[in-house]
DNA sequence: CGCTCAGTTGACGAATTTCAAAGATGGTGG
DNA sequence: CCACCATCTTTGAAATTCGTCAACTGAGCG
């Protein structure tokens, strides 16, 4: 376990002070836990009342249906808080899953909920990020019905690549990216063959390349924007926190 | 507008008195609107920092990709909570239309945040309704990524079903049902012909029948579980309230 | 060196969309 | 009450997209 030192230098708190600084102001003991790639730390339908804070790595929420069929309903990345569940609905509905290593810090529901000020500040901070994954989990629904693969995929590294922009973990479209073709495709809701086509017709193209088996590079932003379906200002302004500097 | 006296009487606050009641409380001037059907409340990428309390009617939450096509989102059902936008996140992620004739409660941020002890209960039963929206959501999201059309409609003819049913507005599988093929199909991710087709082979299976127009029989739910992949027990934990009665 | 796992590619088949046209229903105004 | 109109539902046939199966490749690792 670590405490608030060790926190705040890490890189994602100086990128995003308000929220993880924030909550380390209020709850100064908090314990911070990790999980290596990989590793389930909630299983569906297991009871659950409390939030999650990812300090850094990848996280997958997912659902399993009796075949066996897995979907990935959103990835939080380092910064990103979830509310797993409620005391009025003490129920994860989502299995939750490490993509890579990662470091997090559980909230419970008494720790968020009190009358002091700074509280009310910090309830502010977590709607924002409700409302914010409420809206990833829209976009991926949108094209998950109505959208092709071309647009499926697409979207998705445009997910990924403007988030991790915004607590610089992507720079000029490169990024590393702990997922492999398979699970990319739980995530897109294609099989792993159908993932592989795609990515391989948008290097075909010069849309993307990759450069090492762990991380890809997005050359043509304008032709993802196009093929997802996506006002790239429009879409930051849905899933970006506006930064308070 | 409405005051509390004519609220409180309607069938929703009898059926769900901890959630509307515990708002009208604290609100005491809360005031309601109302819309008809087929009105559009919200567009997509409208400023939004509010809340909303729906009382009667279905709503719906859709986007829409840039070629036209629509996809709903999530259904709204009387006496459900919907956060559509915070302070730190100004945008409405969804378009939000009314299904039927509906009336509804705006709930703005300072209305929910402050110190106040009935608050605090009251931002409690807000967060189960936050996390049941969630589960609702991603039980669309999967069987829109892994299951065919017919895991599809028989999903969404139970999830109404089930949600009706915890508020007296299912019997014995019998609901008012204000959308037509089109909508379900916005809504299952499938063309209205194919909703069609899906529907009817149920019909002929004896799994559903349509007695009226506006109405919908579901004959055999055990069938539509199996259909749909759903556990009914632990799918009702999942995004019903626990009755406080 | 051989093992395993992820990625790649082709051929085929199944599920769903699209297009087109024909019924059914309900509302409206004469 | 009837005729008409718009909307919704139903059905068939053709086209498309994507999944499945199977085989092969290549990289990492003991």
């Amino acid at each position: 376990m670590q405490k608030q030192g060790t926190l705040l230098k890490s890189p994602v708190a100086a990128a995003y002070p308000t929220l993880v600084e924030t909550y380390l102001h209020i709850q100064k003991d908090a314990a911070v836990e990790t999980a290596e790639k990989g590793r389930t730390l909630i299983h569906e339908d297991d009871f659950a009342d409390h939030s999650m804070l990812l300090l850094d790595g990848w996280v997958a929420f997912s659902k399993m249906l009796p075949d066996g069929e897995i979907q990935i309903i959103d990835v939080m990345l380092p910064g990103d808080f979830a509310l797993i569940g409620a005391v009025n609905a003490p129920v994860a509905a989502c299995t939750i899953e490490a993509l890579s290593d990662v470091r997090f810090i559980k909230i419970l529901p008494a720790q968020a909920n009190g009358p002091e000020v700074e509280m009310e500040q910090l309830r502010s901070l977590f709607a924002g990020e409700i409302v914010r994954m409420q809206a990833r989990t829209s976009e991926l629904l949108l094209r998950m019905g109505k959208g092709n693969a071309a647009s499926r995929v697409a979207y998705a590294l445009l997910e990924f690549h403007v988030r991790l922009e915004a607590i610089d973990l992507s720079k000029d479209g490169y990024f590393e990216f702990p997922m492999n073709q398979h699970k990319l495709g739980e995530f897109t809701g294609l099989s792993n063959v159908h993932v592989c086509r795609t990515l391989r017709r948008f290097e075909r193209e010069g849309i993307i390349s990759h450069p090492t088996y762990t991380a890809i590079q997005l050359n043509d932003l304008d032709a993802l924007c196009m093929l997802a379906g996506i006002n790239l200002d429009a879409f930051r302004h849905e899933i970006l926190i506006k930064r308070s500097k």
